[in-house]
RNA sequence: GGUGGAGUGGCCGAGAGGCGAGGCAGCGGCCUGCAAAGCCGUCUACACGGGUUCAAAUCCCGUCUCCACCUCCA
């Protein structure tokens, strides 16, 4: 097993618990533990959840090549309000919208070359870890089930004197929302458990039927798969408060490590606005893969650090595409030129540096573009040895990327064994092109080539002869 | 009201006291029959006003604008 730390580096992440970057200690040696909030399937995913996958599919990838066994994490919140409200409006089950959307979430990760998690449990899954967590709230005096039989199990925030530990809120500063009625001690407390309404799915507990707080279901499952305590949490900036700030509360009330690092990613926006199903402004992944090939989706929504905000832009998004285009290209040329060249060992130090650095992706994308160029230039004047080596480097930068043309999911392009059969009928044109430029007839020449554009071929003339690709964009 | 964060060149997007990340677009050149691709060079920057410093996009003070969260939200 390679070592966590490469050329004295070693690899960090800013907390947002701590609100700075500290140094990343796994709880076990060469092991390491990620929790990551998935998706409530209420509705098929956008854009936005997909970026906060990518991010933390590099993550993941990133800990798998330093070495680290990694166990990975992600729930699907699968019984909510608005999954009920959903198939209420439908007049299904509610398992029936669950599914479906869990489905398209599913198939969003894979067309964006998100390795799956090695477990991803549901909510509904898991009634009787949730029941146990409560019990032990109860317990330790940190919860009550409501006055009045409405079925509803709080958490007593006044009993827990750390809370706001991880979003720096104080309670008392907490703006207070407009319908809290119920019968909870205090408006701050927060449902563990929401007793069941008639015509709703609901679940057998010691305190009534009802169903999963939303969150309760992700301490519970947490520490089910990864262990009191585990290594690293991560979500969407939006979850900060009051989801993971509730988590945090009911884990450590119950005694519980829960996670070590908490990392967030950035929203994407539009037009200055967040992403949200509630907003109406959500770009769903079959018309974005109708706009940039997946492959180049990805590039968009990884590029930019993974905290930072994105605002979508369709020119920032065709921006991508040619950028990657270009590694693409290059990588596509040599491997003409030099055959099959497999992705190197290592990564070059700069490129780790980068990130280790708390996931330093425009970084490293620079040294990718550096290696693009390089690669270049020797694929033309240095020769063979040096352009293969910038090849096998390029190629083990992108695995860890997701995004390496000529790896999984990406090669072959999803042609069908197409190409053989259209580059056996491109040859034929650009045999007769060759003759005609032989005989210095361009015109008759470049009348072929005008053809094949349009047809949607690129035509190239190279110091080896012509080569076709198709036309991008 | 509270808690975080952001304003960088035509655009996207890093960096965080002194060597101008990278990409896209533009311009000039090389290569090419012409292109394309590629390579080389190059023009546009750090919201505003003060201050600290030999030196500030980067630190400090103030101002403006914007975003996220405090209700479901990746």
């Amino acid at each position: 097993m390679e070592p966590a730390t490469l050329d004295g580096v070693s690899l960090r992440f800013y907390d947002t618990s701590a609100r700075q970057v500290r140094d990343f200690v796994p709880l076990r040696e060469g092991c390491a533990s990620l929790y990551l909030c998935g998706a409530t399937v209420q509705a098929p995913p956008h854009i936005g959840h997909i970026r906060s996958s990518v991010n933390f599919d590099i993550l993941r990838r990133w800990l798998t090549y330093l070495g680290y066994d990694v166990t990975f994490c992600r729930n699907v919140t699968d019984i909510d309000d608005k999954i009920i409200n959903v198939a209420a409006a439908e007049g299904v089950p509610w398992w029936q919208v669950s599914e479906r959307n869990q489905r398209a979430f599913t198939q969003a990760y894979d067309v964006l070359g998100c390795l799956p998690p090695t477990v991803e449990p549901r909510a509904t899954g898991h009634v009787p870890e949730m029941i146990e967590l409560i019990r032990r709230l109860i317990d330790a005096g940190h919860a009550y089930a409501a006055r009045g039989g409405s079925g509803d199990v709080y958490f007593d925030v006044a009993s827990y004197r750390a809370y706001g530990e991880l979003s720096n809120q104080r309670p008392d500063q907490v703006e207070e929302s407009a319908d809290q009625a119920g019968d909870k001690r205090d408006p701050r407390d927060f449902a563990l458990w929401k007793g069941a309404k008639p015509g709703e799915p609901s679940w057998e507990t010691p305190w009534g039927r009802g169903r999963p707080g939303w969150h309760l279901e992700c301490s519970a499952m947490a520490t089910k798969y990864l262990g009191p305590s585990f290594d690293i949490h991560g979500g969407g900036l939006d979850l900060v408060f009051p989801h993971h700030e509730n988590e945090v509360a009911q884990s450590h009330a119950a005694g519980d490590g829960f996670a070590r690092y908490w990392l967030h990613n950035g929203m994407l926006k539009v037009g200055g606005e967040k992403m949200a199903k509630s907003l109406g402004n959500s770009m769903r992944i079959p018309q974005m893969v109708e706009k940039v090939r997946p492959v180049e989706l990805r590039y968009y929504l990884g590029q930019a650090h993974y905290r930072s905000a994105i605002d979508y832009s369709e020119a920032a998004l065709q921006e991508a595409a040619v950028a990657y285009q270009r590694i693409e290209g290059f990588l596509t040329r040599a491997t003409e030129a030099l055959g099959e060249v497999a992705p190197a060992e290592r990564v070059p130090a700069e490129f780790a540096a980068a990130l280790d650095d708390d996931l330093g992706v425009p970084q490293a994308l620079a040294l990718v573009h550096g290696h693009v160029r390089e690669g270049n230039t020797a694929l033309t004047a240095e020769g063979a040895e040096k352009a293969a080596e910038r090849v096998a480097e390029l190629r083990t930068m992108l695995g860890i990327l997701g995004l390496d043309p000529l790896g999984a999911p990406w090669a072959g392009g999803g042609d069908h064994g197409l190409r053989e059969v259209v580059d056996a009928l491109v040859s034929v044109a650009l045999e007769q092109r060759q003759a005609a430029r032989g005989r210095k007839d361009y015109a008759a020449a470049d009348a072929i080539r005008d053809r094949l554009t349009e047809a949607g071929i690129a035509v190239e003339d190279t110091p080896q002869g012509p080569r076709w690709d198709l036309k991008r964009g």
